[in-house]
DNA sequence: TGCCAGGCTGATA
DNA sequence: TATCAGCCTGGC
């Protein structure tokens, strides 16, 4: 068990920003993370934030994950404080943190993403991990599904997928694991290359265009300058920025605030 | 019942 | 280069 003090971090905001779909709450209010073939639970108590793993686990890959180590207060300082809207959005979000997630997991999940709900978005991935993943069991016992590697999917036929709901993403997904599987496309190289590079590496993928490439430049190789523009946030740049959003003011870690930006999109009506 | 959602592809002009 | 239909499916 890992304990550390809640410092910026925040496990419901985290989520629901909507970065990790393999993430749900537990009736006992406990957060379950599939990462993926991991298995944690983490829980927040009395300012502190609980993850049920051993130490070792921790250190060599859970705060990677969770990105502990980076100083989130530095980023939310630099918002302009006369840009009221920003202001209340990192307000809002303080908590939440940008996941270093499993590449391959991330191009099939944002390929899933695509003209979909968050809801269906779990539903699709939940019904092809347990198809084609491998079942796992937790320190505590609970049963999981690994999420399936390129080799699993990479001989199917092209609407295979339609079974786990995935509609006609389902030769996307298809087509990315022959591409990934045969040597084809190396996701590793990826994380050697610039943000633009990655980007523009990743677009050569079946199904992957600008706003699903940036996702996965954000989520998985944590290319944080990367800015995914979906219909929300395009609607807030329309409504706050008509002049222009200041991007070189947040140069470097504008990933960041868009994280900021979406969240407050989603919960700004809940509080 | 019909619209639309965290887009992308491919055809057409 | 820009525009637009079509695509799966389920919640509202």
């Amino acid at each position: 068990m890992k304990k550390i003090i809640k410092d910026n971090f925040d496990i419901e905001q985290i989520a629901e920003s909507g970065q990790c779909f393999r993430m749900s709450k537990r009736d006992d209010g406990k957060y379950e993370i599939i990462a993926a073939d991991r298995y944690i639970c983490v829980w927040e108590e009395g300012g502190y934030v609980y993850f049920d793993c051993l130490d070792k686990e921790f250190e060599e890959y859970w705060k990677h994950y969770f990105d502990l180590d980076t100083d989130y207060q530095k980023y939310m300082d630099a918002v302009d404080e006369k840009d009221e809207y920003l202001s209340d959005a990192v307000r809002l979000g303080n908590g939440i943190r940008i996941l270093n997630q499993e590449l391959w997991e991330m191009i099939v999940s944002f390929l899933i993403s695509q003209q979909n709900n968050i809801t269906r978005i779990r539903r699709c991935i939940s019904n092809i991990s347990e198809k084609y993943g491998e079942e796992k069991i937790a320190s505590d016992g609970t049963k999981y599904y690994a999420f399936p590697k390129a080799e699993a999917l990479c001989c199917l036929p092209e609407d295979a997928l339609m079974e786990c709901n995935l509609g006609y993403r389902s030769k996307y997904v298809v087509r990315c694991a022959k591409a990934v599987a045969n040597g084809c496309f190396l996701p590793d190289e990826l994380y050697d290359m610039s943000y633009e590079e990655a980007k523009e590496k990743l677009l050569e993928l079946y199904g992957v265009g600008k706003k699903v490439a940036d996702c996965i430049c954000l989520f998985a190789l944590h290319k944080i300058d990367a800015f995914p523009i979906d219909t929300h946030i395009r609607q807030v740049l329309e409504e706050h920025y008509s002049e222009g959003f200041p991007f070189e003011r947040y140069k470097g870690f504008a990933g960041v605030i868009q994280q900021y930006i979406f969240y407050y999109e989603l919960h700004k009506n809940k509080v």
